[in-house]
DNA sequence: ACCAATCCTACAAAACAAGTAGGAATACTG
DNA sequence: CAGTATTCCTACTTGTTTTGTAGGATTGGT
């Protein structure tokens, strides 16, 4: 149904850590975070525990434990948020753009979908927690939204 | 385990359209489609059902049948190709990226997912079957081919 | 009539996504 | 030291999607 998805990981993933990131450095329960952003909380919690093994988060056990962010929220961007829950960025039938190969008509395809990561890269990795918790992204992202029919479907 | 992944279908939707862009305008059948490049006949016969029915491309039916593409391959951008097979381009849990809302401290989360289909439409939707059989991709898209890491994996 | 092709329907196996369940380990608080 | 709130770990479920395969009906040129 879709040629390129955020799953619903990624989509919990970025808003607890935006979440953390709007009350940094305060330790949160997975259990607030998950009342505060409407998230089912045991798949939460699983969530969190990627964060956590991916360095994006800090964990505190016991009563009064939770999670914080490991870095200040300018420090972290919402592609490594992703990419702790969900692997590398983009990808192509189950491999990484610079590893596929094709011979005859399409050898060059292997360069737009390096373009096409790129892309996604020049966003992801430069927006911060910091920045989307404010409101204020990028100049170069900021143009990329309010570009001509950016919010029409097609 | 891919935060954004174009999908086996997409993958060989592309190379097919970009193999009859070489062509343009013989017909070929999905055999010999199938044989060129190195995919399953019978699934690509399905992938070239969505071609047609999206518009992409047109059949033959009968002996010495085939397909061809609908239009001339430098009017047929990847991206008319992708949406055609896979659906949207870009999507958040299921949904496009204007219908997501959420409140709190994600409020502002939309836009960010507005700007990287934003970038993944002006890559994909900019570049055509012809470009990408000829290797001659817009100086835009080059530039991203050719940016800083952009063929290292992160 | 023959034959090579598209087209259509149905099925199947495997992988993946999204979540649930239950409880062990930990650490703060009275 | 008991109670309690939390993380942490393992396992399981359930439904959907993906990636195909199988078989044959239909078409149309020679």
């Amino acid at each position: 149904m879709w040629t390129m998805q955020v799953s619903a990981r990624g989509d919990y993933a970025v808003r607890a850590a935006v979440s953390l990131a709007s009350t940094h450095p305060t330790t949160v329960s997975a259990q607030s975070l998950a009342d505060g952003e409407g998230l089912p909380h045991k798949f939460l919690e699983a969530v969190l525990a990627d964060l956590r093994r991916g360095g994006v988060v800090t964990s505190v056990r016991g009563a009064d434990g939770g999670y914080r962010l490991a870095r200040d929220p300018g420090e972290i961007s919402v592609g490594a948020v992703l990419r702790a829950v969900d692997g590398p960025l983009a990808g192509v039938r189950g491999q990484r753009p610079e590893e596929v190969t094709y011979d005859g008509a399409s050898a060059h395809l292997p360069d737009l979908w390096i373009a096409v990561r790129a892309a996604v890269r020049n966003v992801l990795d430069e927006v911060t927690l910091a920045q989307v918790a404010t409101g204020r992204l990028p100049a170069r992202v900021r143009r990329l939204v309010g570009s001509e029919g950016a919010w029409e479907p097609r």
